[in-house]
RNA sequence: GCCCGAAUGGCGGAACUGGUAGACGCCCGGGACUUAAAAUCCCGUGAGGGCAACCUCGUGCCGGUUCGAUUCCGGCUUCGGGCACCA
């Protein structure tokens, strides 16, 4: 028997769709936003890994339009940034040329797959009439004052020769190509993400998110509320202000730190610690953040001078870098008796630990640092207060003498925005040396990106777009007088900050996209996409979302209503890569098993949320049942085989199944589901129209082709798509006798059919006449009957 | 170091609110059809014992709650992930 000729029957349906669209465009069905994190084409093609999250998103889809749904399902390519023009690199072609190339192929592939994107909608973000809008919000931003520039000492890779963002650096390592990231101190466009760090914690709350993405950004942006103190300096008008999140330890700081970089380094050392110190500040200097990391022993020198501390009196100050300048407020009190660094710090350099915290209110001596709570000790006046007391009395009388304030401070840092290199939007600034920095008046929008034979990175910092001098020279938009363009570019997430606003409009010239398409459309119902954007990009676009939100330009404030975090598919054992490096092809896999059985299997493999191994064999199984589906159709469609009471049953089971199974976004299941009465319906002699016109409908979102092949041979003329998703009725699935467990102290013993609706005595009794020898002379203490599950007899030995 | 999450057959995984553990599939073994192969169909497949009906054990480990625990509680172990001197 031959297997059912699939590449025939996904041919015909994918010409049939794009003559008749399943969607009508003029549509006054309640909308549905459904997208997926568009890919950069920074490889040759795609992998199955990518292919997961797009089936997935794509079955959302169309569920959505059987079920009466407008659906918005766009697709389009994230094609600037490092990794596309590492590509062009490395295939010595322009930019432009390869990521053109490597989107046509990409975009054949999305087709083969069948997915109901529609091109008409496509978005490219390095279109100049899509990049006009991603240099517009710029151009807002810097007027609002969310765009500045600055120098500063950044995460620098010496591999992509560019700056790093801090979400790019994560543990000082390269976020693309895994390198340490050493600090230069280079002036760079910054954008004031910390402005929006409340509201962008705040607001995590009301979204439909996995926790571990929300929890991610909170830890990212890690709020804490604490105290700053305004410490003397013994002999100097200086004050040391440090924060801390325990002002109720403040009897134990026995010692402060200044961080290397700190601007009182130079003013408080002594001249018999200059050398030293010096010394010490040069060196932590040259120190990439990695290696940083990596000093297992705190190091340190001391300053020569004394800072007071209210309670307790002088107290050294040192320099050391295990206190971060980029935290806080550079420098820190050291309590070294309740906190573990503080603790391994004074014990290498022999500097007092007292302890003024005490579960049980006595002084016993700390062998280390004692970081749980009790009551303040040797804090005099403060003595025996809890320590959220002791915060709050500490604080107050900090802040009675003008000394101290309660603050909040966060780990969030502004988002540099500026990259030394070709392929990216141009930054919409021109320096003009009496004006300043002047931002490109929105009417000369677009800065178009010159074309240039030479790209490549240069290793001074400088961007590449620094030698195009006929480009760079231009007058200022203010006074005429000569001035420059910024030759940074801007980064990868610049694009994609905002692209998900420009699908309902993606023609749009006067306007990011029309007000009435925004308000028609969004926000993004589903966002599907993988988790290591957590607090890259989903960070970028909230942020970006809230800020057009404050200039009027969107009426809600959270872009990505529900997000689903799809898992990463391995192959053995390794993460796939795009391009022509490792994995597994869906250009190797269609020819042989075609379009519907890739796309069960990519549901199939596991549970959607979780990673999982890519097997070569698996993809058989769901190939066999498609086979076996086809085969009953084959045997039944044009026959009419009565529709029996226990059909109807299983129809109604089958829907109901799908159904739940599929609002849970348990699509492994919904597979197997579909295996598992497919399998019945096999071995019943013969199915009923109604039934396989059910199944026609329920496998639609899955595997079209073989559900409108199947609609098709029932006889109708209209698409499956046009049809409306069945519902069941709960009163078919009851059944008049159910099998239920009969146990014995908790051991099963047996099963019985009785009645569904048997009441206790009835059920009992006749579970007590099956299990007659089991049961005979014991006592039976106690009966317990769960209808439809099972019957436990507790008996006494 | 801190914070999350997970652990079920040879493998991927299933099990609704505490109620028959192992659905569905892969692999493997046996059989049918065939000149043969492919495809397909049927049977078996957690471990151990028994001719058999059946019995015992079994969801990382130890303990608890319960008539009954993969599910709830306490304590571990291992693996995965996030952050990492954040004061």
């Amino acid at each position: 028997m031959p297997r059912y000729d699939f590449s025939g029957i996904e041919k015909k349906w994918r010409a049939r769709w794009k003559e008749v669209p399943i969607q009508n465009p003029a549509s006054s069905k309640p909308k549905y936003y459904c997208l997926d994190m568009f890919p950069y084409p920074s490889g040759t093609a795609l992998h199955v890994g990518h292919w997961r999250g797009y089936v997935l998103s794509d079955v959302l889809s169309r569920y959505k339009i059987l079920q009466g749904y407008h659906v918005l399902h766009p697709m389009g390519w994230d094609a600037f940034g490092l990794a596309a023009e590492n590509n062009a690199i490395k295939q010595r072609k322009h930019p432009s040329i390869s990521i053109a190339e490597n989107i046509k192929n990409m975009k054949r592939q999305l087709e083969e797959m069948s997915t109901i994107y529609d091109w008409n909608d496509e978005i490219n973000t390095t279109d100049p009439a899509y990049y006009k809008w991603t240099q517009w919000i710029f151009a807002r931003m810097f007027e609002h004052g969310l765009a500045y520039e600055q120098e500063m000492p950044l995460n620098w890779c010496d591999e992509c020769k560019v700056v790093l963002a801090n979400e790019e650096a994560v543990g000082g390592v390269c976020e693309r190509c895994k390198s340490p990231a050493t600090k230069k101190n280079l002036r760079q466009w910054m954008l004031k993400i910390t402005a929006y760090g409340e509201r962008l914690l705040n607001d995590l709350e009301s979204l439909d998110w996995p926790e571990k993405v929300k929890k991610m950004q909170t830890d990212w942006i890690g709020k804490s509320s604490g105290t700053e103190i305004d410490f003397a300096v013994q002999g100097s008008d200086a004050k040391i202000r440090a924060f801390t999140t325990r002002p109720d330890t403040l009897a134990g700081a026995t010692f402060m730190v200044l961080a290397p970089e700190h601007e009182l380094v130079k003013k408080l050392t002594t001249s018999d610690q200059n050398d030293k110190v010096e010394e010490y500040v040069k060196h932590a200097a040259s120190r990439s953040s990695v290696d940083r990391m990596q000093d297992k022993e705190k190091t340190g020198v001391f300053t020569g001078s004394y800072a007071i501390n209210p309670l307790i009196g002088p107290i050294p100050i040192w320099v050391a870098d295990y206190v971060l300048i980029d935290y806080g407020t550079g420098a820190i009190m050291c309590v070294p008796g309740h906190d573990t660094r503080d603790f391994e710090f004074a014990t290498k350099f022999d500097l007092p630990i007292s302890r003024v915290i005490s579960p049980d209110g006595t002084d016993a001596p700390l062998e280390e640092a004692y970081t749980g709570y009790g009551v303040l000790v040797n804090s005099g006046q403060f003595d025996g207060l809890t320590v959220a007391d002791g915060k709050e009395a500490i604080t107050k009388y900090l802040e009675a003498q003008g000394s101290g304030t309660k603050t909040i401070n966060y780990k969030l840092r502004d988002w540099v925005f500026s990259r030394q290199r070709y392929w990216g939007e141009p930054i919409p600034i021109i320096h003009c040396p009496t004006c300043g920095p002047v931002v490109v008046p929105d009417k000369d929008l677009p800065v178009m990106l010159p074309k240039v034979e030479s790209y490549l990175p240069t290793s001074t910092g400088e961007s590449p777009l620094a030698l195009v001098t006929d480009w760079v020279n231009i007058a200022c938009p203010k006074c005429n007088g000569p001035g420059k363009r910024e030759t940074n570019t801007m980064p990868q997430w610049a694009g994609s900050s905002w692209y998900f606003l420009r699908y309902p409009d993606v023609n749009s010239n006067d306007a990011l996209a029309s007000p009435r398409a925004i308000k028609d459309w969004l926000p993004v119902d589903y966002y599907v996409g993988g988790i290591e954007h957590a607090v890259l990009h989903l960070l970028y676009a909230r942020f970006y979302t809230k800020f057009l939100y404050d200039i009027g330009i969107l009426q809600f404030h959270e872009p990505f209503t529900t997000l689903f975090n799809i898992g990463m598919i391995n192959y053995k054992g390794k993460k796939m890569s795009k391009g022509e490096g490792y994995g597994v092809s869906p250009d190797d896999v269609l020819p042989k098993y075609g379009c519907d059985a890739l796309r069960l299997y990519e549901m199939f493999i596991s549970p959607p949320e979780l990673d999982c191994e890519w097997d070569d064999s698996g993809i058989e199984g769901v190939s066999r049942f498609l086979n076996k589906l086809w085969r009953i159709v084959e045997r039944d469609a044009t026959k009419i085989n009565p529709a029996t009471t226990e059909l109807a049953r299983l129809r109604h089971r089958i829907v109901h199944d799908i159904t739940t199974r599929l609002e849970n976004l348990s699509l492994n299941t919904v597979v197997s589901g579909f295996m598992e009465h497919t399998n019945t319906l096999q071995s019943l002699g013969g199915v009923d129209r109604e039934t396989l016109k059910v199944m026609a409908i329920l496998l639609a979102p899955f595997a079209p082709h073989m559900a409108e092949e199947i609609w098709e041979s029932l006889g109708h003329k209209d698409s499956v798509f046009a049809q409306s998703w069945p519902t069941y009725d709960p009163e078919m699935l009851k059944t008049d006798t159910v099998e239920i467990a009969m146990q014995i102290n908790g051991k099963l013993r047996g099963n019985i059919n009785i009645p569904a609706d048997a009441d206790k005595e009835a059920a009992i009794a006749a579970a007590k006449d099956a299990l007659a020898d089991k049961l005979e002379g014991a006592e039976i203490a106690k009966s317990i009957y769960v209808p439809g599950r099972i019957i436990n007899f507790v008996v006494k030995a």
